[in-house]
RNA sequence: GUGGGCGUAGCUCAGCUGGUAGAGCACCCGGUUGUGGUCCGGGAUGUCGCGGGUUCGAGCCCCGUCGCUCACCCCA
């Protein structure tokens, strides 16, 4: 055992399977950019107040599972531990939110929360956000959601399902609000439960337990409630979805953890991964902007957990077999060998050919050993015969037949570059 | 913060009612003076998480401690 270890609770990737948790990461962040968001890249800590003044102090988020600490200037900090406040941090700060809107932007990065670890949940963990600032259409909810439907697909998922409702306005929430409180009052219930029903009601909707599912059951749901804007809203993004195909649930039910949510508000699980299911989740905040010092403007976006996402595909067998292939690997058996393949590589490379040597004189068998682990796509042996001949051969380790070449480089080029 | 499970080779793990530690995979070398994967032969590797106790003797039993893990709360 080493001395030193990680701190608990923490994901890490390196190779051979880093290349996976890059690809779906790459994968979340190219459907961003194919529906036009631009990428905005914020420090991992913040002023405490964002979060306590965005996220909410009555979040679990915020009132036990933040890193917070005090700087060296006696400032009070804290490690992001969701990406929207921030976000809306620099919307306020830069006057994102004085140009053409909407503003739509894209981040990704680590993200802190001190909890007790377990399956799919970490203490540092990655996720891929977007955010569409500045109106507040049907159109854009669909779209915030269809961005994340569009990555599962392209990663290959299936056993995921969209779980959306609405959280509507102030006004419809208080009118629910009182009802609910009011229904809960009549229930029997334990200390814990009633505690934590008087942070925040909804919660009991989210409780695991039969008896209190059971006693829920028949409790009031803010669906019931929604004034006519909001419903009107609501319906929309309904029918939005199911034009352009997505597949949803209504989960008058659903409770999320931050505070600042309002409007249509969704969640991503998936079948396969035990008891942290939620791949992504995201809705609308109308208040959020002002409680950070902002315009009235309203916003919509999601988060997406990169390692679940990653663990959802290995669990579905999603991911291609072979990420990032380099195209040749070079197996030198000579002095003169490893010189002149030591050049052929930095050439190629320059050409934009993706390849790589074998070290370290381990002749012909070990150089063979090596190009299969590096799981290249060609080898090439370059020894005294080849230097004098001019003439090489490229072999394509999976099937082990073999392309005749001369040296050039620019042979090795055209070859290798039509061979993709 | 609360509860369960587990710590033995780089990895996955076996190790009988306590008798001085093993397998598979991976790694290195060779069989094949110029072609990898399969096959065959050989090789290196451990303070059995740490500390204490019981015992003639502890990987195994007891206590403590640290770590990992799963679940609760909650969330990505």
């Amino acid at each position: 055992m080493s001395k030193f270890q990680a701190p608990k609770g923490v994901s890490e990737y390196f190779p051979p399977n880093s290349d996976q948790f890059e690809y779906v990461r790459d994968h979340l962040l190219t459907a961003a950019k194919l529906a036009g968001y631009s990428l905005i890249e914020l420090p991992v800590f913040e002023d405490t107040e964002v979060f306590t003044r965005g996220v909410g102090e009555s979040t679990d988020v915020v009132s036990k599972e933040m890193y917070t600490f005090e700087d060296r200037g006696g400032r009070s900090i804290t490690l992001r531990p969701e990406g929207t406040a921030g976000v809306m941090r620099a919307v306020i700060e830069h006057n994102l939110d004085r140009g053409q809107l909407p503003v739509k932007l894209f981040y990704t990065g680590p993200f802190f929360r001190a909890e007790r670890p377990q399956a799919g949940r970490y203490r540092q963990f990655y996720q891929v956000g977007i955010e569409a600032i500045g109106y507040n259409d049907p159109e854009i909810d669909v779209e915030v959601i269809s961005v994340a439907d569009t990555a599962f697909k392209a990663l290959g998922l299936k056993q995921y399902k969209l779980n959306i409702t609405s959280l509507a306005d102030a006004k419809s929430r208080d009118n629910h609000r009182k009802d609910l409180v009011k229904f809960i009052a009549g229930l029997k219930l334990d200390e814990a439960t009633i505690e934590r029903a008087k942070l925040n009601p909804l919660r009991l909707f989210d409780d695991k337990r039969d008896e209190i599912k059971n006693a829920m059951s028949k409790a009031p749901l803010l669906l019931d409630y929604l004034s006519s804007e909001s419903k009107s809203h609501f319906e929309e993004v309904k029918r939005l979805l199911s034009e352009i195909n997505i597949e949803y649930t209504i989960n008058p039910r659903m409770v999320r953890g931050l505070d600042y949510y309002t409007g249509t508000t969704f969640e991503f699980d998936h079948a396969l991964l035990g008891a942290q299911s939620g791949i992504g989740g995201g809705g609308r905040y109308d208040g959020l902007m002002t409680s950070l010092g902002g315009a009235e403007v309203s916003g919509i976006g999601f988060g997406l957990g990169v390692d679940r996402i990653l663990m959802a595909c290995l669990a579905e067998e999603s991911l291609p077999s072979t990420i990032n292939q380099i195209q040749l690997f070079v197996v030198p058996i000579t002095d003169s060998g490893k010189s002149v393949g030591f050049k052929l590589i930095s050439q190629l490379r320059d050409a934009g050919i993706s390849c790589d040597l074998a070290y370290g004189d381990r002749g012909l068998k070990g150089g063979m050993k090596a190009a299969d682990k590096s799981g290249a796509r060609y080898c090439l042996v370059i020894g005294d015969d080849e230097i004098s001949s001019g003439k090489c051969e490229l072999k394509l380790m999976s099937s082990g037949e073999v392309i005749s070449s001369s040296l050039a480089v620019s042979d090795l080029i055209s070859r290798l570059g039509n061979s993709k």
